[in-house]
RNA sequence: GCGCCCGUAGCUCAAUGGACAGAGCAUCAGACUUCGGAUCUGAGGGUUGGGGGUUCGAGUCCCUCCGGGCGCGCCA
């Protein structure tokens, strides 16, 4: 790449600088090349020179020529420049985008992949929505962020396993109301006048369930001894539930490598083994009845229960359990989404991996910020208690996949995302989804008109790209050469949202292309380097949708 | 009270510590005999919540104040 090859020859005048004693400097800094905001200032600029000046006590700009004055030659630059405020600005010649088409047509479908993952094992958790309701257009943002950075990481050369962490412990309250809730709706359909408890589930899915329940198993199920009643119903919910997840997570384009129960912790005694190695290692203790994770000693606020004083253990030993279980399953990097009430939770979760001896720098929690649902301006608060949730189902019924996952990524995660039901459908058409998808349709029918007229994509390698010559030919193709530095910041950035940002900054370059370049019709040579620079930009508009999980569609 | 996140154009949001803070929507004014008008061109819009500090350079880092959201259980 380009950039390389300048960082390089910025490194090789610092070098020959410092050597001929005009640099007297203790260390090389690292050298940072970005393309310019503004066109004028050329293709590439280094602050290298302002790094330097505390050192150096010498004016920036003073520095920055005395660096230019040890630059090597190369044949690729054709300008270099040194700015008032010390920016060498760096110009190079045309070829250098020709490139950059070589290299996409070159790669294809690998075009902005990496391999700095060297292979390690990377697990990303998410969503891990209670098995007691449907998934909800918060969890929905969870799934997006989550199995987009997972596509990213892929990308950048991790192996990643995708994966969610049922809270099916039988011994939870909210599992036990969830389960009576059930039983009830179950005898109000067999005709009997009951009502839900006060703290049940109020939600018409259960109904739903209860029906399907009456359905497929009969109708004597709710008789016999009350508590085994309410684990045959708790059973069967559960069961339910998953699958309806798994579903619906699946129509919306995420599908996970593992659904990992929490009660195989408890029955394994994995969660016992846990607790028993934090005691061991002194980082758990009795008190009052209870056993406590000394969690302070790791900069928690204060320890934590981890066995309740009647025996049972809380979800954060079960937490302990997994993320033990986790790394020994080899996983060299963890990273957790949560939800923004779960933040309290990461120095807690974090005490009891070090104390287990696990690294915690390789334990990772990304929180994203609310999902506020308005329908037609007015707030809903959802409770899944009450039943007015608003699911990922309807969602995708109103919107579809791709402008969902799409809208979902448009915000950073630690920003609030308003969701407005009414106003996403009604928008639908003018969703920034569209605009890129249209960009690819575009493209694609382009490419359909010109194989009907006897025009096939050149070779970039043997066609003449030098006809490139338009701003918004070299805008479009400076655009597609950002492609792998943007996957790669996304990525370690952990920014999904980037790449939305990219997808529709790529597709606006290309309309202004379109809009004043036209390809079939020209000269031969002229339409020849322009099908090599429209397939380019179909094979980065479908690569970045692809990362997204959002369609590429040929025709819409 | 403590912790996390946020405060940037009328609205919703971007911006590895870099040059003149950018998009979309909305508003207004324009552009099609030709490859898809779900498009393009242009205009108006800003003391980046206030005040200090660090730095060659701060929307970004630190302190402080103001405002908003969320969380602080032997629930999950």
């Amino acid at each position: 790449m380009a950039k390389e090859r300048v960082i390089t020859l910025i490194e090789q005048a610092l070098q020959r600088a410092k050597e001929a004693g005009e640099l007297p400097i203790a260390q090389l800094p690292e050298v940072s090349v970005e393309p310019p905001r503004v066109k004028e200032f050329g293709d590439f600029a280094t602050n290298v020179a302002m790094l330097l000046t505390r050192e150096l006590k010498r004016p920036p700009r003073e520095i920055a020529e005395t660096i230019v004055k040890y630059l090597p030659e190369d044949r690729l630059v054709s300008r270099v420049e040194v700015a008032g405020n010390g920016f060498i600005n760096f110009t190079l010649h045309p070829h250098w985008l020709h490139d950059v088409l070589r290299e996409i047509q070159q790669k294809g479908e690998s075009y902005g992949k990496w391999e700095i993952g060297q292979g390690k094992r990377v697990n990303v958790e998410f969503v891990s929505a209670n098995p007691n309701g449907p998934i909800t257009v918060a969890h929905g943002r969870g799934g997006a962020i989550g199995d987009v950075l997972a596509n990213l990481l892929e990308a950048v050369g991790y192996r990643v396993t995708r994966e969610f962490y049922v809270n099916d412990a039988t011994n939870s309250l909210q599992m036990q109301h969830f389960a009576r809730s059930l039983v009830v709706r179950y005898r109000q359909l067999l005709g009997e006048d009951i009502e839900l408890p006060e703290d049940g589930y109020a939600g018409e899915y259960l109904v739903d369930i209860a029906r399907e329940l009456l359905e497929r198993e009969g109708t004597h199920l709710a008789e016999g001894e009350e508590e085994a009643v309410t684990e045959r119903f708790r059973a069967y919910a559960e069961q339910a539930m998953k699958r309806q997840q798994q579903q619906d997570l699946a129509d919306f384009g995420v599908v996970f490598d593992v659904w990992f129960s929490e009660n195989s912790l408890h029955t394994s005694g994995q969660v016992e083994d846990a607790i028993r190695e934090l005691k061991e290692r002194g980082y758990a203790y009795e008190h009052d009845g209870a056993v406590w994770l000394r969690s302070t000693a790791f900069g928690d606020d204060k320890d934590r229960v981890l066995v309740r004083n009647n025996g049972q253990p809380t979800y954060i030993a079960a937490d302990a359990a997994y993320h033990k279980n986790k790394f020994e399953r080899g996983f060299d990097h963890l990273i957790d989404i949560w939800g923004p009430d779960h933040h309290g939770y990461i120095a807690r979760t974090k005490a009891a991996v070090a104390a287990l001896g696990y690294p915690v720098e390789n334990f990772e929690v990304l929180i994203y910020q609310i999902v506020r649902l308005f329908k037609g301006g007015d707030l809903v608060r959802m409770s899944k208690r009450a039943g007015n949730v608003v699911t990922l189902r309807d969602v995708l019924d109103e919107v579809g996949k791709d402008a969902a996952r799409f809208f979902f990524l448009m915000r950073s995660h630690d920003s609030p995302l308003d969701f407005d039901l009414e106003l996403a459908k009604k928008e639908s058409s003018e969703n920034p989804v569209y605009y890129v998808q249209y960009a690819h349709a575009r493209i694609c029918s382009m490419l359909r008109v010109a194989a009907e007229q006897g025009w096939t994509v050149p070779s970039a390698s043997e066609a003449d790209l030098s006809p490139l010559q338009h701003e918004n030919e070299i805008a479009l193709m400076k655009k597609l050469d950002e492609f792998p530095e943007e996957v790669l910041e996304a990525a370690t950035e952990r920014a999904p949202h980037r790449l939305t940002r990219y997808s529709m900054e790529v597709a606006d370059a290309f309309h202004k292309f379109y809009d004043t370049c036209r390809v079939v019709g020209e000269e031969e040579h002229v339409t020849r380097a322009r099908l090599v620079l429209v397939d380019a930009t179909r094979i980065v508009l479908k690569n970045v949708l692809g990362l997204l999980g959002v369609s590429a569609p040929e025709r819409m």
